[in-house]
DNA sequence: AGAAAAAGTTTCCAATACGAAAAATAATTG
DNA sequence: CAATTATTTTTCGTATTGGAAACTTTTTCT
């Protein structure tokens, strides 16, 4: 079901420091002239990461569909003016079409993560699943956590770390256990905030494991 | 005639340590989509800094002259085609066209200074003109030296640095003075060589100063 | 599954880039 | 300083790009 090599995972007690794609992002050469560069592809993967339609890239960077299909499907071969629109319209560095892409800062961007499609991360006892992962420099970190864990026990100790949390329990039902607080049961469709360096747990109170929506400020 | 602060210069006691062109090379912003980039000019100066002609060029990139001078003269948009010929042809990466040229590496290139064209560097010592300054990453670094010293006084200590060192003297004459060695007179046109971890230095010997060109192993 | 909407591709023509050669400048040389 | 040569710019015909709209494919909704 979950990890077996417990002892050393229990370090890593379902809190979640950094978004591993963050540490995981592939380091990629700077492309060299020898390269087979294929603008197209990577300018698709760009706008496909950006979850956007050739008609919203259209809008944005001023170039029209028909073009930027062609591009893509590596038809034509643009012009240095639309590379520039493209640069600018997509709020990139020139440079970045010639790399493949990595996470995208967020401002003007959205991310949509579909049901089961975010960034899976496994402890002992939770089932993390990361969202939005494709925009980096966050104000807060979303993902969706299935507690597998009981008992305080499960953990060791209290998770404790910088910034606020919300968490809202979407399946199943939950005891919130706060350092200083009376353990609280939540059920689904329950909420809870609180300051994340007080020590905190959840654990599930159900037979089944029990879902939730987690949100930290970073 | 030369710098007067005389204390914090008596440490640079005439001695080039690395190229003053390696770690004054200005440090540009990477381009930013906002920056209205002219290609045309880069392109310029990156085969100006080659020393290449429109042909040469041409020859190199298999893109025809008449086309780069019309993309210098940002008479059209180049093609991403060209653009990967350029790069290609030139050696060096896309972005490099987008940011301002910096030093090259000297494999398969030459660069040519002309008299009284190099980078100067004043000390308290020597009046040096560095020579190909253009390439990076150089086996010798020459530069000529018009010798204000007279006197090992003027020094303070010996010179040393790994590597070999060879000289000619050009106009004057010099006394080459060296460690473990009696003073030697050095006219015009006499040279010399040495390993310079051994303490060295010259000093101009005639009423005028004297000027030698230098070479050192890297 | 069929209809409707959304997303992507292709067509066609005007606009523009590309290259060969001619014309104009700039640099050299006697 | 005129003549020559080297270098850059312009001209012009051809080839290619870029955009609007038509068309095709994919997705969504009932």
């Amino acid at each position: 079901m979950f990890n077996t090599n417990a002892r050393s995972d229990m370090k890593d007690n379902g809190n979640i420091d950094v978004y591993p794609s963050e540490a995981v992002a592939q380091q990629e050469d700077s492309f060299t002239a020898e390269d087979p560069v294929n603008i197209g592809k990577i300018l698709k993967k760009i706008r496909t990461q950006y979850q956007l339609t050739l008609e919203d890239a259209s809008k944005r960077t001023g170039v029209a569909k028909s073009t930027l299909s062609k591009i893509e499907n590596e038809q034509i071969s643009p012009t240095f003016a639309i590379l520039q629109k493209l640069a600018k319209g997509l709020d990139i560095e020139i440079p970045q079409l010639f790399v493949e892409p990595k996470q995208q800062q967020a401002t003007g961007r959205r991310d949509i993560t579909e049901q089961g499609k975010g960034q899976q991360h496994l402890t002992t006892t939770y089932e993390h699943e990361l969202l939005a992962t494709q925009l980096s420099s966050k104000k807060m970190l979303p993902y969706k956590s299935r507690v597998h864990a009981r008992s305080f026990e499960d953990f060791g100790d209290w998770v404790r770390h910088d910034g606020e949390e919300f968490l809202l329990v979407l399946e199943g039902e939950v005891q919130l256990l706060t350092e200083f607080y009376q353990p609280r049961t939540l059920k689904t469709g329950d909420s809870a905030y609180y300051d994340a360096s007080m020590g905190h747990l959840v654990v599930s109170s159900s037979k089944e494991d029990a879902l939730i929506l987690w949100i930290t400020t970073s």
